[in-house]
DNA sequence: ATTGTTAATCGCAAATATACGATGATTATT
DNA sequence: AATAATCATCGTATATTTGCGATTAACAAT
């Protein structure tokens, strides 16, 4: 991908984050997470209409995209939101509605 | 897919915006349209580092998540933002994170 | 009618994403 | 040690995404 060379960085941040917001299992994820002070993956399998391995993923795609963090708690795992990214998500993601819209409505 | 099947409307829904901000191109799009009243597809083309047949699909991917719209002023094509759903993403995607934040933050 | 301009679409290849069962790793309890 | 519990990872199948050259479609101007 020609993606490296090319855009800002701050335009390939906000795409990873929206990325790991592009499916609704990780939204519920990240609603679930909002809500909740701790939880483990086993909470959250339980409220998800996927298998284990299934919600594992998509949890590992959001740590990657650093939208969250676990914690290791023998026998389970507990995780919450990365507190640090989540606001900075939050914070280039109102840049860009902040820039406004164009004043002329289209039809089509 | 299960999804169509599980999660709410409201959450597929805002997963559909975030996926169609999911790649850098998209986002740089959108930025200079926001900031543009209107444009060509050829403006867009002509500062994006990426072929005329692709730009057309990324065209092509926010108009169908309904975050641009574009009429044709032969022989050319113009785009906007589509202020409503643009609006409505922004809504949307403020309630998630409203929801506020875990206290404790986790170390790894 | 022919030509030129603009932009969508087609067809293809390569890469990524999604989902799941099965397996493996870790650790507490027995 | 053996077992049970929890969760990540592997392997696999399928679907989607990304990118591009080539073609097509729509229309203006000659």
């Amino acid at each position: 991908m020609k993606d490296t060379l090319i855009f800002s960085e701050e335009t390939k941040l906000l795409a990873r984050f929206a990325k790991a917001l592009g499916h609704p299992a990780r939204i519920e994820i990240l609603n679930y997470l909002a809500k909740q002070n701790t939880c483990f993956t086993g909470d959250i399998v339980e409220i998800m209409p996927l298998a284990q391995a299934t919600v594992s993923q998509h949890l590992k795609a959001l740590k990657e995209a650093g939208l969250i963090c676990g914690t290791v708690q023998p026998p389970k795992v507990s995780y919450c939101i990365d507190q640090q990214n989540w606001i900075k998500a939050q914070t280039i993601l109102w840049q860009l509605f902040e820039n406004g819209c164009c004043k002329n409505q289209c039809t089509s």
